[in-house]
RNA sequence: GCGGGGGUUGCCGAGCUUGGUAAAGGCGCAGGGCUUAGGACCCUGUCUCGAAGGAGUCCGUGGGUUCAAAUCCCACCCCCCGCACCA
């Protein structure tokens, strides 16, 4: 029969028999999901793997008497499917290729997905199926997409509960932008810089006048050590209105400035030689400075206006040098020489091996001029790395004297930021950034939008104490989550473009994708009752939510009011009772960053601990030969290719077994054909073990001891989510211990292993299971249950038996080959003499060989065998006895085998004892050692 | 830069938590068996040397701890991923 039959068969029993869809009932739930894949495109090897191992353990689980729920929905919100209907709407040949290349997509039906609907409903579709084929175990009753007007009123009513406790608030948040379109830009909007990340600058204003002058500055701990401000003589600045204040700004800040949340208006251009010499207020430290030229300030680099430190930046400290030598540029400004001359620089990060850091560096690596970027900006980054890591600030910061940089600079900030002495200033970490369009791209700051609050210290607090009690899958992953909910900001939940809810209260904003996903394994619950027409749209106001998930307000008039019955309210309200909290979210982990952390969030927001989430597995990616997939560029595999080309059970079996957890997996098609082969070589196997059987043998207790550490091993590794492990034993070990089994001789066990084995099997390739395990009994292995193993059944003492006897029969081979001999006439075994066992035995009794030695020579008969006893003792303490082997009745264990080494190496075998063999023409008997003995062929 | 993961034999990958015979398993390669033939399948080998089961080398680099280090500690080099408003 051929894979795919057996495969369409079973998949067919599995629907009709209604085996997957899981109601409550008195048994222990086991409550598994997946993150609902995102319908731009085909489900790809990557979904394909996530997905299995889902229903890998889901099957797992449900063999292990759990009822199990394992759902899916659809995602839809956002921007991504607008986009690519559009695309194709205009037939951008790169689109059209890709999709009808990779997606598989047939030409006739892409042309009409030119819509959102047509799209979603075209892959929806397609997921469904190939999801089917590849067998996953999923109740479809619960499907549902993020557009359907029952999961607006959830997000809705989530929303609003969010609002509520204030986890919603209005502000303003920078982003890329671009002038031309107006709009933000994404990565893939960019032309040139999509490495750019936006900085925020510290503004620190100084003044003079009334007017300020805004440095700017990365490392504003260094306002203690200013010596003096910069302009660029050669740079145009402007004197605006900034909301009540006026601020001198180069030019191109100014233009920056009217993309930020404040007002802006230009006053007069001015000459930045208007103001040097003169002297402007420090607002941190009260002290006055005088305001200098210096040409490698840049106008383009936030305000163009820089403060001077140049105890602490190399550039600063040249500039300085250089101004002290340039009696044109003084003489040309006016400035007076004594000012320059009284600078000196002001230390105030304490660094090992450092007396003036700017100094230091630049003395040593003997730069000249302001004009040497390449070299002042290594030794620029380079003090500012010391200094951030282990610099300690000193007496000259007052109250912050003591402490480490790292620990002072965000306080330092933010303080002064509420003085309203210093401000923010956004800029691109890497310049230019230009839009598709060719136009320089911006930092813009949104204003009136609306975020979670995440930064919220309180419902971080939390998270981290929910994060505690999970599991997380592998563990290596914890500190991860931990740096990132520590990490994470407010982010912005609103857009004004996209599919999906409307913001309740501020309808003219659409909630944004990740935030509408994270709590919506609470919608499974409902979804079957809105998908068999029980609750519509109009039954979904907040009162019922409340009601279902806190089980608040009064049965009998939210029921009125929802315009259900009170008895179906009730059975949902049971039925969320029943199946929450989460047990397992399995997840690709591209995802921690983002939505299973907010996935957190939204729970421990929302939900009383006992319903947060109990565990979270994360896996690796997919590639293809080498090659990373692309959804929108190629390559790409299908899910629906994949089993169409190698069957279910393959793709199942080769996805998970190519690399554990984290590590990624590289699809090669080679291996994979090769996985196909072993699914043929089980079935034949199995054919032959079903067949099989025969007399007691002194194996089976062997392979009974084998079959049952490999039923731990393999439960033991499901437990953890190992499913490479998992696979390695209940597929590659576990076949060869039966080969070996058989080899040996054992035939009576043959069909009861299979019996097991096939249950062993179940939930990595359900297909060929049901095949086997409909042999045995007419019920279903999806539904039987996992095998139990019994300890009492693993023996170390048989199996240290049958390693012996490979040992022994590595060593003949051994021999055989170096022999090189066509033909082998005998092999005798010379087996150890029974002194040498006791020498052994009695040696570990000893901390050290001297002592051993000492103890073992109290023996006449020891004695006389001198040397050979001292040099088993040295043998013995350097490991080269198998401590296992040497205690074994080897004589007897070898006799019951000889038949079988007789038919191994097609010759006579005879085994005889070291003290008086019969038959040892090259004397080897001397050689047996213990767990060890000695052999002569000829 | 910050955070996380990693570097093992031709390749992919175990082993590292808990130091104690490095090289599980797969792929590839070689030899043999089976077969009309090919594929598949089965057996054997695959760091080096070896005409008796042995010896030597070895886990990114350099140090250290230890009787003993792939494993523990320190420093360095290299690779991958994330750094957000995008699903």
């Amino acid at each position: 029969m051929e894979l795919t039959e057996i495969e369409e068969k079973w998949q067919r029993e599995w629907i009709k028999q209604r085996v997957f869809e899981a109601d409550p009932d008195g048994r222990k739930k086991f409550f598994i999901t997946i993150p609902y894949p995102y319908l731009n495109g085909n489900l790809h090897a990557g979904h394909t793997r996530t997905f299995t191992i889902g229903d890998v353990i889901a099957r797992f689980k449900r063999m292990k008497g759990f009822n199990v729920l394992f759902p899916m929905g659809f995602h839809v919100t956002g921007t991504p499917i607008i986009g690519l209907a559009e695309l194709i709407a205009k037939k951008d040949p790169q689109t059209m290729e890709v999709y009808s290349r990779y997606h598989d997509v047939p030409l006739d039906i892409l042309t009409t997905l030119t819509t959102p609907e047509r799209i979603v409903e075209y892959f929806s579709k397609e997921a469904e199926e190939a999801m089917k084929a590849i067998g996953f175990s999923i109740d479809w009753r619960r499907k549902f997409t993020t557009t359907d007007d029952t999961y607006k009123k959830f997000i809705e009513w989530q929303f609003r509960r969010l609002k509520e406790k204030n986890l919603v608030v209005k502000g303003s948040h920078p982003v890329r932008y671009c002038p031309h379109d107006q709009n933000p830009v994404e990565d893939h909007d960019i032309l040139v810089g999509d490495e750019a990340t936006i900085v925020d600058y510290t503004v620190i204003k100084f003044k003079l006048d009334g007017v300020i002058f805004p440095c700017a500055t990365l490392r504003p701990e260094t306002v203690f050590g200013v010596t003096n401000i910069w302009l660029n003589p050669e740079g145009r600045y402007f004197l605006v209105n900034v909301d009540d204040e006026q601020w001198v700004v180069s030019v191109e800040a100014e233009e920056k400035l009217r993309f930020t949340d404040k007002n802006v208006e230009i006053i007069r251009e001015v000459d930045s030689s208007e103001f040097f010499g003169k002297y402007v207020l420090n607002p941190v430290t009260g002290d006055k400075v005088p305001v200098l030229p210096a040409t490698f300030v840049d106008g383009d680099s936030a305000t163009g206006v820089v403060m001077s430190v140049p105890a602490h930046a190399p550039y600063d400290y040249v500039a300085l040098k250089e101004l002290e030598k340039n009696d044109e540029i003084l003489v040309r400004y006016g400035i007076d020489r004594s000012i320059i001359e009284s600078i000196k620089p002001i230390v105030l990060i304490e660094i090992e091996g450092f007396k003036i850091p700017a100094e230091d560096v630049v003395v040593r690596e003997k730069i000249k001029s302001q004009i040497d970027h390449e070299k002042l900006e290594r030794v620029t980054k380079l003090i500012y790395k010391k200094e951030f890591h282990k610099g300690v600030l000193n007496q000259t910061t007052g109250k912050y004297a003591g402490k480490k940089v790292s620990e002072v600079k965000d306080l330092l900030v933010s303080e002064l930021m509420e003085k309203k002495i210093a401000d923010v200033f956004y800029e691109f970490s890497v310049k230019p950034v230009i839009c598709r369009c060719g136009t320089k791209c911006v930092v813009r700051v949104v204003k009136d939008q609306w975020f979670l609050n995440y930064s919220n210290p309180e419902w971080k607090q939390k998270v981290m104490k929910c994060l505690e009690n999970m599991d997380i899958i592998p563990e290596a992953y914890r500190i991860e989550f931990e740096n990132k909910i520590d990490w994470l900001k407010d982010k912005a939940c609103a857009r004004r473009k996209g599919l999906g809810t409307k913001l309740p209260w501020d309808p003219e904003w659409l909630i944004e994708s990740l935030a509408d996903s994270t709590i919506y394994m609470a919608y499974y619950v409902l979804a079957s009752y809105i998908n068999s027409g029980l609750i519509i749209a109009d039954n979904l106001n907040d009162e019922f939510f409340d009601y279902v998930f806190y089980g608040l307000g009064d049965g009998k008039k939210t029921a009125e009011k929802s315009g259900i019955s009170e008895d179906l309210l009730n059975l949902i309200r049971e039925e969320f009772e029943y199946w929450y909290p989460v047990d397992l979210r399995s997840s690709g982990k591209d995802l921690v960053a983002n939505h299973l952390l907010f996935f957190l969030f939204h729970h421990v927001a929302l939900f009383p601990p006992e319903k947060w989430p109990k565990a979270i597995a994360v896996n690796g990616y997919v590639s293809l030969e080498g090659k990373k997939m692309s959804k929108s560029k190629g390559p790409l595999l299908t899910m629906k290719r994949a089993v169409k080309k190698y069957g279910a059970d393959a793709t199942r079996l080769y996805i998970l077994s190519k690399a554990s957890h984290l590590q990624d997996v590289d699809w090669r098609k080679k291996e994979v054909e090769n996985i196909v082969n072993h699914l043929y070589r089980f079935i034949q196997l199995a054919e032959e073990m079903f067949t099989g059987s025969g007399p007691e043998s002194t194996v089976d207790t062997w392979m009974m001891s084998r079959l049952n550490f490999r039923i731990k091993e393999v439960t033991l590794a499901l437990e953890k989510l190992e499913t490479r492990d998992a696979i390695h034993t209940a597929f590659y070990e576990l076949m060869n211990d039966v080969r070996w089994y058989m080899k040996r001789g054992g035939k009576k066990l043959l069909k009861d292993i299979l019996h097991i084995w096939v249950r062993l099997i179940a939930p990595f390739t359900p297909h060929i299971a049901e095949e086997v395990f409909s042999w045995f009994e007419e019920g279903l292995v999806s539904t039987a249950s996992f095998p139990e193993w019994d300890e009492s059944l693993i023996s170390k003492e048989v199996e240290i038996q049958e390693n012996y006897l490979i040992s022994v029969m590595d060593d003949i081979r051994e021999v055989v080959s170096l022999i090189k001999k066509e033909d082998i006439g005998g092999i005798w075994i010379y087996v150890a003499p029974e002194w040498k066992k006791k020498v052994v035995e009695s040696s570990r009794e000893w901390k050290d060989p001297r002592e051993a030695m000492k103890a073992i020579f109290k023996d006449k008969f020891m004695r006389e065998k001198g040397k050979e006893v001292s040099q088993l003792i040295t043998e013995v303490y350097e490991g080269k006895v198998n401590m296992d082997f040497a205690l074994l009745d080897e004589f007897t264990l070898l006799n019951r085998e000889r038949k079988f080494l007789e038919n191994e190496f097609k010759c006579k075998v005879i085994v005889e004892r070291a003290e008086s063999p019969k038959y040892d023409p090259q004397n080897r008997s001397k050689r047996a050692s213990p767990g060890k003995p000695a052999i002569y062929v000829e």
